[in-house]
DNA sequence: AGGTCGTGTTAAAAAACGTTAAGCCTGCAG
DNA sequence: CTGCAGGCTTAACGTTTTTTAACACGACCT
């Protein structure tokens, strides 16, 4: 059975944001709403979404900006822009972050809908979002549970075992850019944290060092 | 090496037929152009396409049939509709038959060409699996695995000195610009940024020394 | 000749990273 | 409320990677 999609949607325009948010809840999305880039960042470092309607024209974080920083996390989701603009350069600044399509206000809500479907139509293929597992050699992943599955039995894994991993098997084979990960699981690039993510990086390689599948650093 | 993008273009219209022919043709797309939806559909029974622009109002047979008859054969190739109606109700039917996108004419060549490029984006994902390797006389050099394969062994090669040497393969034989080389990899073109590049500089000739290819500067 | 500019090279200093272990919270059982 | 366990952070120390410094050499300019 399907899993519920989840919609991140950033829109400050508090009318617009709210009609949007019932709207396609209504139609079965599991929808978060953020007020601006910043607190978008932040729901999209905590949990994981299917999609992402973002809102160029925003405070804190402007669309696009925000749009750049998600692609550093997640390369393949779908991501959807509203603008108020209607000049092409807007457009086409969109596009080449990697966005999979956009929409100028005011909008039909069907419309909305429509591309969404259109979209996520064509990228279902690679997200096999189902219940995700991960099978790295002879060991099996499971983010939901947090759970890894050894030959010696389960172990199951702390939140930021568990993001950490999460984080890299979903790019699995990719460069991550340190910075950009640890903004996404500890929302904040210093010292400590990076020294933290160090040890984390270290207890998954002794978890995982009966495969040789190794873990880079940039 | 890239294989050349297939696309199947259905347009009617002489005049924007040949346009959008020639200028996709000299963007390095390899271009099929069907004067109708028949011809098309025969089009794209005898050939393997990457990508399908089609025009919605065709003679013998519609951009919408059309896109159903290939549908039937190819379940993922992307569609992009062309259409001269506003009408919500076309872009809604269009997309319900899995179109990737429409653009409502008369539009701007570089957003068609933004668009096609969104789309592929999502697709190519499964496809770019190509492994580049290099080889350099008796040595290979795989950027991805950052590894430097030598008649003695392997040789991991760290961050800088993987980027460097990749820059420098992929433009083996060209001449590189010192400063535009030092923004590529360090972001900034100061006096010590480029030290510390000659040292690297000389790091991967010595690296390189059994093999007769030597780097050249500016 | 003297000077400085761009580069080549090597060595030392600094920064980043890997690892292990100790410290510090916080929730919870006793 | 006290102590203990689990999870996370900080500290400390070793190793690797990157930058900075130092010296050298030839081209070119005056």
């Amino acid at each position: 059975m399907d899993k519920k999609v989840k919609i991140l949607l950033a829109e400050d325009d508090d009318n617009l944001g709210t009609l949007l948010n019932t709207f396609l809840k209504n139609k079965g999305y599991e929808v978060d709403l953020a007020r601006n880039g910043k607190l978008a960042y932040e729901h999209f470092s905590n949990r994981s979404y299917d999609f992402c309607i973002l809102d160029v024209m925003m405070p804190e974080m402007d669309g696009f900006t925000l749009a750049r920083e998600i692609r550093e996390i997640d390369k393949r989701i779908p991501i959807l822009f509203l603008t108020a603009k209607s000049m092409k350069d807007d457009k086409l600044q969109g596009f080449e972050l990697g966005a999979d399509d956009y929409m100028t206000k005011p909008f039909v809500m069907e419309e909305l809908l429509a591309r969404i479907h259109a979209i996520m139509r064509r990228t279902e293929v690679v997200t096999h979002t189902q219940n995700e597992v991960y099978n790295l050699g002879s060991i099996r992943f499971n983010p939901e549970l947090r759970i890894l599955f050894l030959q010696e039995g389960e172990k199951k894994l702390t939140t930021k075992e568990n993001q950490l991993l999460h984080l890299l098997v979903k790019n699995e084979g990719e460069i991550l850019d340190r910075h950009a990960t640890l903004r996404a699981i500890w929302g904040d690039d210093n010292y400590f944290n990076g020294r933290s993510m160090d040890v984390y990086i270290a207890k998954l390689r002794k978890l995982l060092k009966e495969e040789p599948a190794i873990e880079i650093m940039n």
